[in-house]
DNA sequence: GACTATTTGAACAATATAGTCGAATTATGT
DNA sequence: ACATAATTCGACTATATTGTTCAAATAGTC
């Protein structure tokens, strides 16, 4: 087989279904409207893929990856440490929403009798988690912070995130979830920044 | 059964699974979606409707009302004559994408096997044959429009605007559509229009 | 023309779905 | 409290859909 010399159509079905399951997500895409798609028939799909969960595996893989570039690249580029965790924070927001595939998997719940999405789940919590234990550490170190448990606050702040975000797909009012978000970052970095005493 | 009496949740019903067809479509949406965005068993459903198609229908209808209801409502408002082909076509296009069930049901694809699908085409295209009919008779007896057969110009017209708004989906650029919008409304009224002489 | 890569339609097993039905539950009137 | 009607439910079935396989057809290369 021919799967990764002309991965130039690997990477068109990618495309192709990502949009579709962008749109219908995952268990109401079916292999014929992703063939339909590409003016090819279903069997020919398969020469490329051995799943229809493979196909969205390795979108959702690809996703992740281009979500935590992006997301880095933001990072750096700002160097004022106590503005790290905001920009983290509402830089992800505006990714997520972006990234639609990516971020009904983490959420849908559809999904979540799937295994493989659970998988993409733990993965992608640790990655946030890390990301922000990383943030509250730096700050720390330059004295902004006041911190016993990296790890434990930065969990914390993740799962609060969590919450945030699914009350986001809910009401859907873009407007209302940024205060929020605001309040939120508030009330940690409030509770965290060390006081001048 | 009681269906007549309590129609208050009929109409909840018609309203739950309208969003959800709005969303995935007549074959997309099944009615375990619809039961569950009730927080009903999808045999309760059934207590009120017939079957799926019975419910699509319903609703079509009652878009179909309504629709006719908004466009004759804009139009009662404008008296010059002169205008009121153009109202007439750009409420039309506004309301369609408003109500979008009832244009996924005249448009999309994936519904034309579905006999019930097109009767309301049809109905439709009555309706709009005749409205256009009505306008152009009005302006005719006004001496705006030297037109012969007034029905089958009608026709010509719906006929065009319906590959204008075909198009308009594909495209999606409602900019453009617009602009597309403008100019066959200005070849339709230069071709119509009595000339100065 | 031999050989490989790609596409396809048909077939199939597994799953999903529309719709049914009797029983359970709740609401209503007395 | 009781009877009766309205509503909801879970289990079931027949049917349709869908993921996946495969052998054959087609296109492409040397």
């Amino acid at each position: 087989m021919g799967q990764s010399r002309t991965s130039g159509i690997r990477d068109l079905i990618l495309e192709t279904a990502g949009s579709i399951f962008m749109k219908f997500g995952f268990k109401k895409t079916t292999m014929e409207d992703i063939a339909k798609a590409l003016h090819r028939a279903k069997s020919s799909v398969y020469y490329y893929f051995n799943s229809k969960e493979e196909i969205y595996r390795d979108i959702i893989q690809k996703e992740r990856i281009e979500f935590n570039n992006e997301l880095n690249k933001v990072l750096e580029k700002e160097n004022k440490p106590e503005n790290r965790l905001k920009i983290y924070l509402t830089t992800r927001l505006r990714l997520l929403r972006k990234m639609m595939n990516y971020y009904s998997a983490l959420m849908d719940k559809y999904l979540e009798n799937y295994p493989f999405i659970n998988e993409f789940r733990k993965k992608y919590f640790s990655d946030e988690v890390e990301g922000i234990t990383k943030i509250l550490k730096e700050g720390a170190k330059l004295g902004i912070y006041s911190i016993n448990n990296f790890r434990q606050t930065a969990t914390q702040i993740s799962i609060a995130l969590k919450y945030l975000e699914e009350k986001a797909v809910i009401v859907d009012k873009i407007n209302d979830i940024e205060k929020d978000m605001d309040g939120l970052l508030n009330l940690i970095l409030y509770g965290i920044i060390k006081r001048k005493s």
